[in-house]
DNA sequence: CTGAATCCCGTCTGATACTG
DNA sequence: CAGTATCAGACGGGATTCAG
């Protein structure tokens, strides 16, 4: 996800607006498809487990996440500067020394995450199974 | 996320494959990702939401998630009916009518997803204030 | 060390038209 | 009704190069 083309459909329920009641309802969630617009990227939900319990420098974040590019490193950190997921602090140093640490609303985004990966971690294996299967059906 | 480049990589620790134990933990939690893969694009989560308490037919998923394209209706279903998260049940009948409902993987899915609701819930506005000051800030 | 700029490709998505 | 086929645009992401 990821692509914005046009207003954001409410992720359970599209046609009914979220009433703005307190418990969030399945049917009232315009916000999950914009939560996953913000972090359904390749990159955004390490570069926050990373920082988890302490803050990295950007060479340190880009190490840390295996794999990523520069580009994409500072494009991800920027964008989740942005949303304020992280804070960035840079020092007038030479050589430069930036430094990057989650917000509590950046924090508070890992109880979730751990949610997904319980449910990944209870169904994944079947899930490759059955795109297995699936792909042994069809071609015959 | 969405596009598949390599190897996925560990969501919150890349370096570190998951040993394997029981409480997924935010450092041995390689599919994370893997997990976005899945459900992080403009559909999935909407039509999951759809199929919560009811089985639906094409037509009728594509009323309720307003503004999807039968095209992209079509190959949403596809996938997540390859991942095993719905179910196709077609009747050989004139005219055609294909039912699709969630199976248990799929519910599964849906408190995870409600988690997410909240924290979207909860943070939301702040990060569309954050959004906002940091553009105001920048272009001076 | 921390980034910005550029080039390039694969994928996601929508619009439209056609079919059993 | 429930799709399939084709076209075209937007965006994500990597590689590489340059700069403060």
């Amino acid at each position: 996800m990821t692509q914005e083309t046009g207003p954001v459909p409410s992720v359970l329920d599209p046609e009914h607006p979220p009433p703005g009641e307190q418990p969030p309802d399945l049917d009232h969630c315009r916000e999950i498809h914009e939560t996953l617009t913000i972090l359904g990227d390749r990159w955004s939900l390490i570069i926050i487990g990373q920082l988890r319990d302490r803050r990295l420098r950007f060479g340190e974040l880009q190490r840390a996440a295996s794999g990523i590019s520069q580009r994409m490193l500072t494009l991800t950190l920027r964008r989740l500067e942005r949303e304020g997921l992280i804070a960035r602090t840079a020092y007038a140093a030479v050589p430069p020394r930036v430094e990057y640490s989650l917000t509590e609303v950046g924090s508070a985004l890992l109880g979730p995450a751990l949610e997904l990966g319980r449910w990944a971690d209870t169904h994944l294996d079947t899930i490759r199974v059955s795109r297995r299967h699936y792909d042994e059906r069809l071609p015959e």
